[in-house]
DNA sequence: GTCTGCACTTGACATTGTGTCAATTGACAT
DNA sequence: ATGTCAATTGACACAATGTCAAGTGCAGAC
């Protein structure tokens, strides 16, 4: 939100991210998101190379509108390591639902798209990072059991935290968002943590 | 393997998870499977209506071939609940390597085709119901953690066997099978089982 | 032997969506 | 007035899927 610059920059890419967030998900065209910013499909061209591009400039104007970092940065001012863990899971996991749609469509072309695919990454390994500083939080406090490394430590809650397990709990199976937080959380404890 | 005949359809089907599993991936299109099964391109449609359909019919095929039912069949005579868990976790996990590439189109596809998506369903339905018969065989032996309820136990279950999470961790993070085997059997026993 | 049916081939074509190109318009600044 | 810049319009190239119609070659039945 922020600044209300309605550049037809910004009007592309909210259209973008409203379209994609609507869910039908697999029908979102140029021609369509073009119609939805009240511009010619060529328009769309003058400012995005290619779709590839204009979906990672999407997560991008997203990641920046919904204020991730600074969501994520909290988990940082927690006093010891579990309490850390709890607020990155938490952090995260009510992120996901804000940003799937969009996360949904970028996902599909990195199959196709080595940009795309990059620039997912790249998004991904922000995620990791604070992963990695939740379990270097836990093995500071001697809390972290060592059933695995530290680096399987970090990968195995990337991976608990990953948008498909959200996915295939909300989308596919139904359930709450409440439910996988708790989940998720009562997981990565018992997989991660060890009584003191 | 099973019986050598080598009809169109079974060549065409062969092909088709040859190129899959060779990991191209993207680039897999209907000419190029008409290629490798050296018949002309028209004549694939003679066999299967699509490529939803193809490529559902290559994932039974493969399914078959590799005798997946046999081979979850096997965890089944485990004698108690925990030692069914890891069989279940050890024989599915093992599998997925073996059809990453054809379930990964399949994948792919059930974004876009709706029978795609049924016939997707359908087969990890299977998956669920050996989730689902192993956390029985855990309460049955009152090993069963009850933090989650049943329902909640296979789908967490399910979620950690799921495919994407093998992705993730051997394709992206790149870990080795057996690793991937130990630390999934590892989480499963922490989530799902208490000690006796 | 010829006829018939069947599996397959050949080549053309429709369709959908992406991306490119060139000519034009309209507004605004100087 | 003129130049510039954003956007429009319409045409087109390109993949890839899927459809259609005519033709080929071969095996089995009579």
């Amino acid at each position: 939100m922020s600044r209300e610059e309605s550049t037809t920059r910004t009007r592309i890419l909210k259209a973008t991210c409203k379209l994609l967030a609507a869910g039908d998900g697999q029908g979102v065209r140029m021609a369509d998101i073009a119609k939805a910013a009240k511009i010619s499909r060529q328009a769309v061209y003058l400012h995005f190379p290619n779709r590839a591009e204009l979906l990672i400039a999407a997560t991008r104007h997203l990641d920046q509108a919904k204020g991730i970092d600074q969501r994520l940065e909290a988990s940082r001012t927690a006093q010891n390591g579990l309490v850390r863990l709890d607020a990155f899971v938490e952090a995260w996991g009510n992120y996901i639902p804000e940003i799937y749609g969009v996360a949904r469509a970028l996902m599909a072309m990195k199959d196709s798209d080595p940009e795309a695919r990059a620039a997912w990454n790249d998004r991904m390994s922000a995620v990791r990072e604070g992963c990695a500083a939740a379990v270097d939080a836990l093995e500071r406090d001697r809390r972290l059991t060592h059933v695995h490394s530290r680096d399987e430590s970090i990968d195995i809650l990337w991976m608990l935290l990953s948008i498909r397990n959200w996915e295939h709990l909300i989308q596919d199976r139904g359930w709450s968002q409440q439910d996988y937080i708790d989940s998720i959380r009562e997981i990565a404890r018992r997989v991660l943590v060890r009584s003191a």
